[in-house]
DNA sequence: TAGGCCATCTGGTCCT
DNA sequence: AGGACCAGATGGCCTA
């Protein structure tokens, strides 16, 4: 969104009238040694630092080149930044180009996103879905959370107790089967503009898939203390415990090691296009690990193909998910 | 119409 | 000196 905003105008018509004031200096050259003794006040105290100069006709427009210059340069770094940031929407969950997340919404939901699988990896579990929806969406305004929902197949009703004054908590899937309208995300308008199905699809007796006496099913110790919603704010730690080249916690290092190529075909390296045509997910193809869910992925480009994003989203986190 | 979000300009600071 | 980075100010656009 470009058009027509910002006070200066254009930045063709910077250029151009950036040109002729360079042209123009050359020509008054002389007239810059002057400079001004500040003799005006008697009595106030000398001014320290550089004199200021007085402002010649030569002065004047090198002062608004080099401030053409510089906002020419504030805009390229600020375009490269959302250049950046628009790359990084395009790697968090729920991803559209017709109802793009804000910059600040964005960032929120990449940290959450970030510490929620580095907890994936650093405790080799499967999480909750809510758990891992709630996790995702700490912080996050109601819009977001409600695209999130989208994008994840829930209905943010479902997850977000403290919001939801009119529907239990965490129902058991009794509760969830009484309530057949609040477990499927059927995009009511929340969300106008959310990207267009087919989205995967969340059984309620799978979303609220619990153990008694836990409030967040059986893998719920993964989150651990931070997805009480009424307690402190969401504050993960800022160095998760990830390294990239695979230094995996120990735990987890032993069934990575007995997953073999497990982190082959992981889905960061999805995520960046390293899956390949018709290649698994989460150590599909028979692999030991038998929280990983075997999926086809059927023709997957490199990240930039975004029309597969979604199913790529869809797949990872639908293994990440299936707890068989 | 208010509020949120955004792009841009601008001046200051730090660094090379 | 000039560039990168930053934060404040400003005004436009959009939506509830």
């Amino acid at each position: 969104r470009r058009t027509g905003s910002g006070p200066g105008g254009e930045e063709e018509e910077d250029d151009e009238c950036l040109h002729r004031l360079e042209e123009d200096d050359d020509e008054d050259e002389e007239e810059e040694e002057e400079e001004e003794e500040e003799e005006d006040g008697e009595n106030k105290p000398k001014r320290r630092g550089p004199k200021k100069k007085k402002m010649t006709k030569a002065r004047l427009q090198r002062f608004k080149i080099r401030r053409m210059k510089a906002n020419a340069r504030e805009r390229n770094r600020m375009h490269g930044l959302n250049d950046a940031l628009e790359s990084l929407r395009k790697v968090v969950p729920c991803y559209s180009k017709t109802q793009k997340l804000s910059k600040i919404e964005t960032l929120r939901l990449a940290k959450n996103y970030i510490w929620a699988l580095s907890e994936i990896l650093r405790s080799g579990k499967a999480p909750d879905l809510m758990s891992f929806v709630q996790a995702l969406c700490k912080g996050l305004s109601q819009p977001t959370t409600n695209l999130v929902a989208g994008c994840l197949q829930l209905n943010p009703r479902t997850f977000l107790p403290e919001q939801t004054p009119d529907l239990p908590a965490h129902l058991p899937p009794a509760a969830a089967a009484a309530y057949p309208g609040h477990f499927s995300y059927q995009s009511p308008g929340l969300t106008p503009g959310l990207p267009s199905p087919p989205y995967g699809s969340m059984e309620p007796s799978h979303i609220f898939h619990q153990v008694k006496g836990q409030p967040y099913g059986p893998l719920e110790p993964f989150f651990d203390g931070v997805l009480v919603s009424d307690g402190p704010a969401f504050d993960p730690p800022l160095s998760p415990p990830l390294s990239i080249n695979g230094n995996f916690t120990s735990s987890f290092k032993h069934e990575a090691a007995a997953a073999a190529e497990y982190d082959k075909s992981f889905s960061f390296s999805m995520h960046y296009g390293g899956g390949g045509a018709g290649g698994h997910i989460y150590g599909g193809g028979g692999g030991p690990n038998p929280r990983c869910a075997e999926l086809q992925v059927d023709g997957l480009m490199g990240f930039d193909g975004h029309s597969h994003h979604e199913r790529l989203m869809n797949a990872q986190l639908n293994a990440i998910f299936h707890d068989s």
